[in-house]
DNA sequence: TCTATAACTCTAGTATAGGAGACTTTTATG
DNA sequence: CATAAAAGTCTCCTATACTAGAGTTATAGA
């Protein structure tokens, strides 16, 4: 049987596109082991939802998007952008790499 | 004439609903001393749109969140919820309240 | 190579976002 | 208090998100 395999974390917690925030989701739902199908059930959106949040898709809405990132342990943050930099470099070495 | 008010940046940078990015918003528009309908026009979205978006409205998409966030220069971090707390900490001190 | 199954795609129907413009309300300031 | 201007609201229209269900493709493991 094929098996959901793990992707990893983005290494720049940065989030400046909703491809990265795909990827992220994506990366929570898959080291825990849980199936699209599964996901979108449980957490209560349409599979294809969760799709276009996976991929990237920009049209999806913040709503859709936090009610996922909640569902899959995924958290966001928000500061000014004159703090970026620092923000950045005090939350990179939070990324642990655990692909399989 | 009615000036534009500055509004205070989220004290806490944790995203977990629409309404905090709202908020965050608001405040980078007003301390820049932007007026809606300018900083609309300005980013390429609709009047009606960032008011939506700064009520903290859940259905907008996160593609005008992103375009709006970075044309009034507000920044996202995405991390593994187990390390939230964490995150939280070491954020909690960049957010500079500067209320009129 | 075979096959179970996870991932992905497609379609159709409904709901809602997004934009443009006009209008109403609120509030600084004279 | 008067008033100019920022903020907020309303309506109509088009585009698109969202859902449900069925079907197709890709791949891990026997």
């Amino acid at each position: 049987m094929k098996r959901v395999v793990p992707t990893p974390f983005p290494a720049d917690p940065y989030l400046d596109s909703p491809v990265v925030l795909g990827a992220a989701i994506r990366s929570a739902r898959t080291q825990a082991g849980i199936r699209l199908e599964d996901a979108a059930m449980t957490i209560g959106v349409s599979l294809q939802t969760l799709v276009d949040i996976e991929a990237g898709k920009p049209g999806v809405s913040i709503g859709k998007i936090l009610q996922v990132a909640q569902g899959l342990g995924v958290s966001l943050f928000v500061i000014p952008q004159s703090q970026r930099e620092i923000a950045r470099r005090r939350l990179s070495d939070l990324i642990v790499d655990n692909r399989p």
